[in-house]
RNA sequence: GGGCGCGUAGCUCAGCUGGUUAGAGCGCACGGUUCACAUCCGUGAGGUCAGGGGUUCGAGUCCCUUCGCGCCCA
C-alpha cells in the first residue's frame, strides 16, 4: 500500500522540498551516472550578475532542464554548467546609479574604489538569480558554478587575447567607431540599434570659388564643421564643371575639394554630398579612397571641440540649431524637409551613437569567420530550427572588425602595457618585470561578449587540462535565444574553433522571445511585464514550465497567455488526483514493472497499447527536438485516454471481487502511471517526483530514474480498433441522453444487436454501465426483439437501441438517421472513389492504401446497420 | 534595398517526413454534488486553414504570386 496522498498538491511547500532534496543528494552531479554514460553537456546562458529573473531564463531554464533531465534518465552522465556573467556596461550603470545617489561618481571615488565598491554589490546582489533559478527547477551542477570574472575565467580571457594578439588577429587601432555618449565608451557594430524615425532633411549651397554654389542636403548639419569634401557623381552632367574645384565650409571658410565617386546617389537629395569622415562611416570609406583629411569635431561627451570653430563647447544639437541658424544668415540654407530617416542608437543606453575616431582594440573576425561558417556547413554543428542557418552564414560572410575595447572600469582589463620611456606595447599573460622599465596597463576593458564568447571551455577549466575540460569537452547543446545568435553563439563558435580546435557545442537549439497575450514585447514602459515568479508562486514551476515549453515551436516567438498556465495548473491536478485514485485502490502487495501480458483484458491490452504508441512518438518527437508537441501528446494520453476511459473502466474489476482481474487491472494502472510520470518528469519535475514517491517504485527517485522503454510486443491493432467501437458507443449513448433529456442520474436500459462484436459485448458492457448510466443490456441475438420507441446508436456493425418509449419521437429519430446515413455515405463515396483510382492503389503506401479499405468495410458495416434500423422505424 | 518568419475557431496556440470529415486550451451554450478530481465531469455550437495560381492519386503542409503583420541585416 503506497502512502495517502493530500486533497491537493501543495506546489509552494513541495518544490522548494523537493529541490532541497534532489540538491542535497547529488542527482544533479554528472558523477552520479554510472561511469560508461555518454557525457551529455549544456553550458547554461549565463544570466546578468544583477539580473531578476524575467520569462526568457524562464524559457531557456524550462527547455535546458528538459533536456538535462530527459538525458540524465537515459543514462548520460549529464552536466549542466551554470554561471553568471559580469555584464560591464549594465552592472557598472547599476553601482553609478548608486553612487549618483550617494551623492558621488565613479571619477571621484577612483577606479579601485568603484571596483571594490561593484564587488560588493554583485555579492550582495549576485546571489538572487540563482535562487530564483532554483525555484523553476533548474537541475545544474552548482558546484560547478561560474562567474566570467572568477579568477580561472580570467585568466582564460587573458589567454585568449594573448593567443589572437600572437596570431595576428588582435590590433590597436585608430579608426572610425560607435561611440556611446552617455555611456562614454566605444560599442560594438551589434550593440547599435538602427531605428526609423521621422526627422529631417537641411537643404543648403555650399560656397565654391568663383562664387558659385553647389546644393547639398544633410540630415545632420553640425557635421558640415567637420567636412573634408563636397562629392558629386562623376557622370552627373549638373555638376561635372566642378569637380576639382574649391569650396569653403560654411562659417568656418575652412577650403576642401569637390571630388567625384560612384558612390554618390545622383536622385537622392540634391545629388551632392558632404563628405565627413570623421563622423560617418560611408564618408570615412570615401575618404580614404581619395585620401582625404579627417577632421574630428566631437568631445567624447558629445560637445563640439576646437575644430569646430565658434561652435566649440556646445552639445551636439544646439550646435546643430545654432550653426542652421547662422548660415541662414549667410544665406546659405535653401529649406528643412521632414524626412524618414535611420537613426543609430545605443542598445543599452538609448541615445544617439555618434560615429568617432579614436584608438581601439580590434580583433580582426574574418579569419574567425571562416572557421565557423565551415562548421556549420559541413554538419560538425547543427542549428535547430534550420533556418537560423541562413542568417547566421549571412553574418557571418559579412562580417566586420570586433571592436573589443570599453571605456569601463567593470570587467577585463587588456594585458597590454606600454612602456612609459619607450614606448613599446607589449601583450603578454603576465605584467612585464620591473626590471625592464615603467610599463602602464591599458586602461581598457574587453567587451563582456568577449568573455562570453570562452564560455563553453573556460567555465570547465580551459586553457588548463582539466579533467573536466578533458571529459565534458566539447560540449553537447547550446540552448539559448535567437537574439544573441551572432552576439553570442557565433562568437563562442568562431573563439571554440580557433582556440580550442574543436566546435564548443553539436547542436544550437533557439528559442524565441516570450511576449504578451497580445503579441507584444514586455516593457515596463508598456506595464505588461509578467513575473514568471509570481506566476511560480501562483501556479507552480511546473505548471510554468509546462506552459512554456508545449506553448512554444523552435525559433518562434510565444505569446503568453495566462490560460493556458492555469490550464498545465490543472493539469497537474489531473494527475495528482489518478495517482490518489491508484493509490486508494491499491493492495499490501504492491505490483512494480510491467503486467503480464498474456492475462490482460479488453481495456488493459488497449490502453497498453496507447502507452507504448505514446512512448514511441515521444521519442519520435525528442529526436527532432519537437519537445512542445511530445508534451501536448503526454497531456492527451493522461487526461484523455487514461483518465477519463481507462480509469473508470477500471472500476469494474476494483470494486469487483475477481482478485484475479482486480490485481491485473492495479498492475497496469501502476504501470501506466508510473510511465506517464516518467515521460512527463522532464516538463514537471516536481509533481511527478512527488507523486512517483508516493506509488510503488525501485530506486531512489524519479530524476535519476529510467526513461520509458517502448515494448513493441504491447502494440495491439485489434485491442485498439475495438475499443474504439465501444467508445463510440459510449459517446453515443451519452449525446442521446442528454437530447433526450434523460437525468443523468437516471439508469436507463439498452438492447443491443451485437452484429460481430457479440464476446467482446458479453464481456464488456459493464462499461456502459460505468460510463454512460446504462445498466441494464439485453441482446436482441437472445430475444429477437427491436424496440419499436427506442434512439438508435449505431458504430460499426452494431446497433444499440434505448428504448425511451414516449420520450422518443420518431421523426426525429428517422431524422437523425437519415442525416448519419447521408454523411457516412458521403464518406463512403470518397473513400470508394480513392480506392477506384488506380494512381493512388499504385502510388500511396500500401499501409495507406489498407487503412482506406478497413475504412471502406467500416463504413458499409454501418450503413448497412443504419439503413436496417430506418427500414424497421 | 537584401534576408527570414508569421497569417488555422471569438481569443491564445498545435498540426512533426504531404495521407481519415483540421485539433487543444480559454471563452460561449446546455446539463451534472455517486466513494480520484468543481483546479472537475458530460454534450454541443463555432473554421471557404489570408487571397489567387501551380505540382501531386492526394495540399493547412511543397512551389510561385498578391495582400497584411513582425523581425534581422544594410
Amino acid at each position: 500500500m503506497g502512502k495517502e496522498l493530500t486533497k491537493n498538491f501543495d506546489f509552494n511547500e513541495a518544490e522548494t522540498r523537493i529541490y532541497s532534496w534532489w540538491e542535497a543528494k547529488g542527482y544533479f552531479k554528472p558523477e552520479n551516472a554510472s561511469e560508461d554514460g555518454q557525457p551529455y553537456i549544456i553550458s547554461m546562458p549565463p544570466p546578468n550578475v544583477t539580473g531578476a529573473l524575467h520569462n526568457g531564463h524562464a524559457m531557456f531554464v524550462s527547455l535546458e532542464d528538459l533536456m538535462m533531465r530527459h538525458a540524465r534518465m537515459r543514462g548520460r552522465r549529464a552536466l549542466w554548467v551554470p554561471g553568471t556573467d559580469h555584464a560591464g556596461i549594465a552592472t557598472q550603470l547599476q553601482v553609478e546609479k548608486m553612487l549618483r545617489e550617494e551623492g558621488t561618481s565613479r571619477e571621484e571615488v577612483g577606479r579601485e574604489e568603484f571596483l571594490r565598491r561593484t564587488w560588493a554589490w554583485k555579492e550582495k546582489y549576485g546571489g538572487h538569480i540563482q535562487q530564483q533559478l532554483r525555484r523553476i527547477g533548474a537541475s545544474c551542477d552548482w558546484d560547478r558554478e561560474r562567474f566570467t570574472l572568477d579568477e580561472g575565467l580570467s585568466k582564460a580571457v587573458r589567454e585568449a587575447f594573448v593567443r589572437l594578439w600572437e596570431d595576428g588577429l588582435v590590433y590597436k587601432g585608430t579608426r572610425l567607431i560607435n561611440w556611446s555618449p552617455g555611456l562614454q565608451t566605444a560599442v560594438s557594430d551589434l550593440e547599435v540599434e538602427n531605428v526609423e524615425v521621422d526627422g529631417k532633411l537641411y537643404f543648403f549651397r555650399y560656397p565654391v570659388d568663383g562664387g558659385e554654389h553647389i546644393p547639398v542636403a544633410t540630415t545632420r548639419p553640425e557635421t558640415i564643421l567637420g567636412d573634408t569634401a563636397v562629392c558629386v557623381h562623376p557622370e552627373d552632367e549638373r555638376y561635372q564643371h566642378l569637380i576639382g574645384r574649391t569650396a569653403y565650409v560654411p562659417v568656418l571658410n575652412r577650403a576642401i575639394p569637390v571630388i567625384a565617386d560612384e558612390y554618390v546617389d545622383r536622385e537622392f537629395g540634391t545629388g551632392a554630398l558632404k563628405i565627413t569622415p570623421g563622423h560617418d562611416f560611408n564618408d570615412y570609406e570615401i575618404g580614404q579612397r581619395h585620401d582625404l583629411e579627417i577632421v574630428n569635431i566631437m568631445n567624447k561627451d558629445a560637445t563640439l571641440n576646437e575644430h569646430a570653430g565658434p561652435y566649440a563647447g556646445m552639445e551636439r544639437f544646439a550646435a546643430r540649431e545654432k550653426l542652421w541658424q547662422d548660415m541662414s544668415e549667410l544665406g546659405l540654407t535653401v529649406e528643412v524637409r521632414p524626412h524618414r530617416m535611420v537613426l543609430p542608437i545605443s542598445q543599452r543606453g538609448g541615445e544617439v551613437i555618434e560615429p568617432l575616431v579614436s584608438e581601439q582594440w580590434f580583433v580582426n573576425a574574418k579569419p574567425l569567420a571562416d572557421k565557423a561558417i565551415q562548421a556549420v556547413r559541413d554538419g560538425r554543428i547543427t542549428i535547430v530550427p534550420e533556418h537560423f542557418e541562413k542568417v547566421y552564414f549571412h553574418w557571418l560572410e559579412n562580417i566586420q572588425d570586433w571592436c573589443v575595447s570599453r571605456q569601463l572600469w567593470w570587467g577585463h582589463r587588456i594585458p597590454a602595457w606600454t612602456n612609459t620611456d619607450t614606448g613599446e606595447v607589449v601583450v603578454a599573460r603576465e605584467a612585464p618585470s620591473p626590471g625592464t622599465g615603467t610599463w602602464v596597463q591599458e586602461e581598457d576593458v574587453l567587451d563582456t561578449w568577449f568573455s562570453s564568447g570562452l564560455w563553453p571551455f573556460s567555465t570547465l577549466g580551459w586553457p588548463d587540462e582539466t579533467a573536466d575540460l578533458t571529459t565534458y569537452y566539447p560540449t553537447t547543446m547550446m540552448e539559448t535565444g535567437y537574439d544573441i545568435l551572432f552576439f553570442w553563439v557565433a562568437r563562442m563558435i568562431m573563439m571554440g574553433l580557433w582556440l580550442t580546435d574543436e566546435a564548443p557545442f553539436a547542436t544550437v537549439y533557439l528559442h524565441g522571445l516570450v511576449r504578451d497575450e497580445q503579441g507584444r514585447k514586455m516593457s515596463k514602459t508598456l506595464g505588461n511585464v509578467i513575473d514568471p515568479l509570481e506566476i511560480v508562486e501562483e501556479y507552480g514551476a511546473d505548471a510554468l514550465r509546462f506552459t512554456l515549453l508545449t506553448g512554444s515551436t523552435p525559433g518562434n516567438d510565444m505569446n503568453l497567455a495566462m490560460s493556458r498556465v492555469e490550464h498545465s495548473r490543472n493539469f497537474g491536478n489531473k494527475l495528482w488526483q489518478i495517482t490518489r485514485f491508484v493509490l486508494g485502490n491499491l493492495e499490501d502487495e504492491a505490483p512494480i514493472g510491467p503486467p503480464e501480458r498474456n492475462q490482460l483484458d479488453l481495456p488493459s491490452r488497449w490502453i497498453m497499447s496507447r502507452l507504448v504508441r505514446l512512448i514511441q512518438t515521444v521519442d519520435r518527437l525528442f529526436e527532432n527536438y519537437q519537445y512542445g508537441e511530445a508534451g501536448r501528446q503526454i497531456l492527451s494520453f493522461i487526461w484523455d485516454e487514461l483518465a477519463d476511459w481507462y480509469v473508470e473502466i477500471s472500476k469494474h474489476a476494483l470494486y469487483g471481487d475477481d482478485d484475479n482481474a482486480k490485481s491485473m487491472v492495479q498492475a497496469v494502472l501502476c504501470y501506466a502511471l508510473d510511465t506517464s510520470l516518467r515521460l512527463l518528469h522532464p516538463y514537471m519535475p516536481f509533481i511527478t517526483e512527488e507523486l512517483w514517491q508516493a506509488l510503488p517504485h525501485e530506486g531512489e527517485a524519479l530524476i535519476v530514474a529510467a526513461w520509458p522503454q517502448a515494448d513493441a510486443a504491447f502494440v495491439d491493432d485489434a485491442a485498439e480498433n475495438t475499443m474504439q467501437v465501444l467508445m463510440d458507443l459510449v459517446v453515443g449513448i451519452r449525446a442521446r441522453r442528454q437530447e433526450y433529456d434523460v437525468e443523468p442520474g437516471h439508469r436507463i436500459a439498452a438492447v443491443i444487436d451485437t452484429g460481430s462484436y457479440r464476446e467482446v459485448l458479453l464481456d464488456h458492457h459493464y462499461i456502459f454501465a460505468r460510463l454512460c448510466n446504462v445498466n441494464e443490456v439485453s441482446f436482441v441475438n437472445d430475444n429477437g426483439e427491436v424496440p419499436e420507441q427506442a434512439a438508435t446508436i449505431v458504430s460499426s456493425d452494431v446497433t444499440v437501441y434505448l428504448p425511451l418509449a414516449a420520450m422518443v419521437d420518431l421523426d426525429k429519430e428517422r431524422a437523425k438517421l437519415e442525416n448519419e446515413l447521408n454523411n457516412l455515405e458521403s464518406q463512403r463515396e470518397r473513400v470508394t472513389k480513392l480506392l477506384a483510382n488506380e494512381d493512388f492503389l499504385k502510388k500511396a503506401k500500401p499501409e495507406v492504401v489498407q487503412r482506406e479499405q478497413a475504412k471502406l468495410e467500416d463504413l458499409t458495416a454501418s450503413i448497412e446497420t443504419v439503413t436496417e434500423r430506418l427500414r424497421t422505424l
